[in-house]
DNA sequence: AACGCTCATGGAAACGATTCCATGACGGAA
DNA sequence: TTCCGTCATGGAATCGTTTCCATGAGCGTT
């Protein structure tokens, strides 16, 4: 592999001249310039990061921590997020911690050794001493879509009391009172976000206050069959079935299905948090609230970079958007 | 942060000997050993990566680059390759290739420069100019799902031909002669041999050698829906659709719908390559060919390595296996 | 004509680790 | 007791860049 010495050397110049050319800088010839640029290209020659790396103390490398890079949430950020740091010629390096502290743990040591210039975290729960010593070392972090007590670092996600919303406002069209919601856990920033929200909205768009109506899962599709089961277990008889995600309202699909089976559920209107495109493919097709995942990661990117050039970056709350698939709908 | 000259500082001993203890060399005393440590420990020290690659000409780093990580196949890969590259003590670099030979070419780059160790590379189309530089600059490289004509590298993907096979015998089972197979596009080596492996096998599983019943699409939903509509036009009228993987499937259902109505529509039995976990959900439900992504992933990345360490690799390929989803069937 | 300024350049230091080489301590054997 | 071999250690070179500093050329001004 050529380096910068050989292109030197092919091009007649001095090291520091050859670095200065290829770097951009501004105090060179028009001759060393070509010469260098066509040594450069003759010897194929391609800068060595590490070492650039290591003079620069930056990498232009930025690390993203999710939880499972096989939701489609995540893959759809990730996606967006390694586009939008390319485009500002960044490297985006992708870990999984499947749900695991410990593993996430091993990620965090591998960014820190790798030394990036900032982190995108989707957290799992709560600090770790990676984490405080990342924070310590003030790394530029931004969070995705949970938020960590006591963590002070801009927060990019969905707006869930706007999607919630949307969910209601559909519920309320469609002529919907006797509504079962199928939350997720309290302990999550969302679960609870989502949840709250809907207790909050419910009565003004004209759904039953009865809390028979209501149960919670782990955002989970067995745990969310459970909490439906529970529901319908009580006597009560919902017209339609709102599920706090997507494993969730699987799950109470699942359970409808079971207790009440397939015509009866079918007849059983379902609205979703967290759209999948299969969702047009069930019966009944399930309407739902869309996470813009893609642009939690674009903004996320964008202020991590605003963080790293020693700016300030503020939270942001991602708007959704609502598909409706119910008969009458639009979709 | 802590350098190791800090550390062999608090320690009382030399960085050499520092180096040593840390990196495991026996040439070392238990008196130092244990006062390295402690003052690693102490200081939170984290070697710098990029120094360490610029000395070793190493990185332990490896490149995974593929079409679009939103694919189920190809996050289920990653995870997985992940998971296999971090047990080994790599670090794995993903990303993402939109389709687009400019953008691969610009990944390939990046990759060049940050000097990974080895590349798994799931093949958009022909060898670009990039691609020849890093197989003349002998980088150790794995192909994913798809072989490069004229490009000496292990091979690791699905068993297509067998995967056939288990949907030809699914549909004798289900008493099929006249099935439908919506192939994908000839250029692929993947749609090739799932093509080839239908038409060599129908015949032998009693299924009906009218050619009139196949078609192929591109691989996406809506080039499928165009094929199935074009044989259902020529008013053949299957029993049971084969589609040759999850795109496809999903336009030939469609499709299905589209010209013969949600009821007809639903008593055809769909077979697709590919599974997906909402073919569970769909009406009718469908049966598939399960790729195992994982293990794909997994076996990419052990070869690599093998490559890496000076050993030879085999192309391998990956048993796929079979979910009958059928009214009959165990699922 | 002399002076000063700008600016491209060469050379060298620096980044943080690993690894080579020489040295000295120590232990065992004769 | 002397000598040789083993082995841990300190110090220095090295990896490939970037960047600092000093130098000298060239040019415009007075």
């Amino acid at each position: 592999m050529a380096t910068i010495k050989d292109v030197a050397a092919r091009a007649g110049v001095a090291v520091g001249t050859a670095s200065r050319v290829l770097s951009g800088s501004p105090q060179t010839s028009a001759d060393s310039r070509s010469r260098v640029l066509a040594a450069a290209r003759e010897l194929g020659y391609i800068a060595h990061g590490p070492a650039r790396s290591l003079r620069r103390a930056r990498t232009d490398v930025l690390g993203l921590l999710v939880s499972d890079i096989r939701s489609p949430f995540f893959s759809e950020l990730a996606h967006a997020a390694e586009q939008e740091a390319r485009a500002r010629g960044y490297t985006l390096l992708l870990a999984n911690a499947n749900e695991d502290a410990e593993q996430a743990d091993a990620v965090l040591d591998a960014f820190a050794s790798q030394r990036i210039d900032g982190l995108l975290l989707s957290p799992q729960g709560p600090r770790t001493p990676r984490l405080e010593a990342l924070l310590a070392a003030k790394l530029p972090i931004v969070l995705l879509n949970r938020a960590i007590e006591g963590v002070d670092a801009p927060l990019y996600g969905t707006d869930n009391a706007g999607g919630v919303a949307q969910a209601l406002a559909w519920l309320q069209r469609r002529g919907h009172r006797d509504v079962a919601f199928i939350g997720g856990p309290e302990g999550f920033s969302t679960g609870a976000e989502r949840h709250d929200a809907y207790l909050a909205g419910r009565e003004a768009h004209g759904i039953s206050t009865d809390d028979a109506l209501i149960d919670a899962g782990d955002f989970l599709a067995d745990g969310a069959a459970e909490a439906m089961l529970r529901v319908l277990d009580r006597g009560v008889r919902p017209t339609a079935v709102f599920g706090a995600n997507n494993q969730t309202t699987l799950g109470a699909m699942r359970a409808m299905r079971e207790r009440l089976g397939a015509e009866a559920a079918s007849r059983i209107e379902v609205v979703s948090f967290d759209d999948v495109e299969w969702f047009a493919f069930t019966s009944p097709p399930v309407s739902a609230v869309r996470n813009d995942a893609p642009a939690i990661g674009r903004a996320g990117v964008r202020g991590l970079l605003d963080l790293i050039d020693g700016g300030t970056a503020a939270s942001q709350r991602i708007a959704t958007s609502f598909v409706d698939r119910s008969e009458g709908g639009r979709a």
